[in-house]
DNA sequence: CCTCACCGTGAGGTAACCTCACCAATATCC
DNA sequence: GGATATTGGTGAGGTTACCTCACGGTGAGG
């Protein structure tokens, strides 16, 4: 706690905000046994139902050989399956199961509640702020 | 970079913001051949010169047995080195050398002066407002 | 059809964590 | 003033999430 922050490093300010709230979501997806990786690859093949390995290699980025394992983990865990690809024989896409989709929606419930509670401290007005200026930052 | 940015998760916003900043510092860092959790190892040592192996961990939130390892790969470039605590000989002081407290310097010069060209997209009076709001979160 | 690029994966490696067991040094208690 | 418990660091060995390299199957252009 004796953390003093630094009084000219925005970027600092913000990676700290960040490993703050890295912080409480690993505590919050205990219940599911998920990883914060393994919920941002669910959100991923959640997003555009049906992504190559490749592409999710490449949303995720990391090596396309990286992505195989990440698939792997969640199949074993029946929250993805492998179908083929009807356009190319080569490839394979991932698409969430009915399960999937199912923890998918929980866990985005839960970590969705969490942010909320964390940023509760600041006055709605500052929130719509704070998102609009990090929305102009990551976007722009 | 077909990456939708969610509208309503303000929690999402800020770790999205933090994973771009870390991703340019890995490549700021790369002529001192340091990963980001190097450097912020880096930092704590030098915020408090002289400090417990245990408290190290501390800091960086890990087991004290990987406090011994971070000094060990930071003591093997000359960037900190091992001195006996005066006031417990079971004890272990870690402090910077001179040439870590200069890499430090050099290090900590070109990630502001990243973060800061990171940012240049926002107006002055954007960035004064988002440290405003940040300090408060991270503070609150 | 022949070459060349691309898809996913087996094999094997690395970095940064972890737990458990241990020894030396200190603190505590009778 | 010991016996006992606690604390500080580290060796040994394991896990996780990445990586590169090599390979076989498939598609696409000359």
């Amino acid at each position: 706690m004796p953390n003093p922050v630094p009084d000219d490093d925005l970027g600092e300010l913000i990676v700290r905000a960040a490993r703050s709230l890295r912080g409480r979501w690993r505590e919050v997806l205990e219940p599911w046994d998920l990883s914060p990786h393994q919920v941002r690859a669910l959100m991923v093949v959640g997003r555009t139902d049906g992504l190559r390995l490749s592409g999710l290699a490449e949303a995720l980025r990391i090596a396309p050989r990286s992505a195989t394992e990440v698939a792997d983990a969640l199949a074993g865990r029946d929250l993805v399956e492998r179908v083929p690809d009807p356009t190319d024989r080569r490839a394979v896409l991932v698409r969430l199961t009915d399960g999937g989709r199912r923890v998918l929606d929980e866990v985005r419930t839960a970590r969705a509640a969490d942010s909320r509670a964390a940023l509760s401290g600041l006055p709605a007005a500052d929130r719509a702020e704070l998102a609009r200026l990090l929305r102009r930052f990551v976007d722009g």
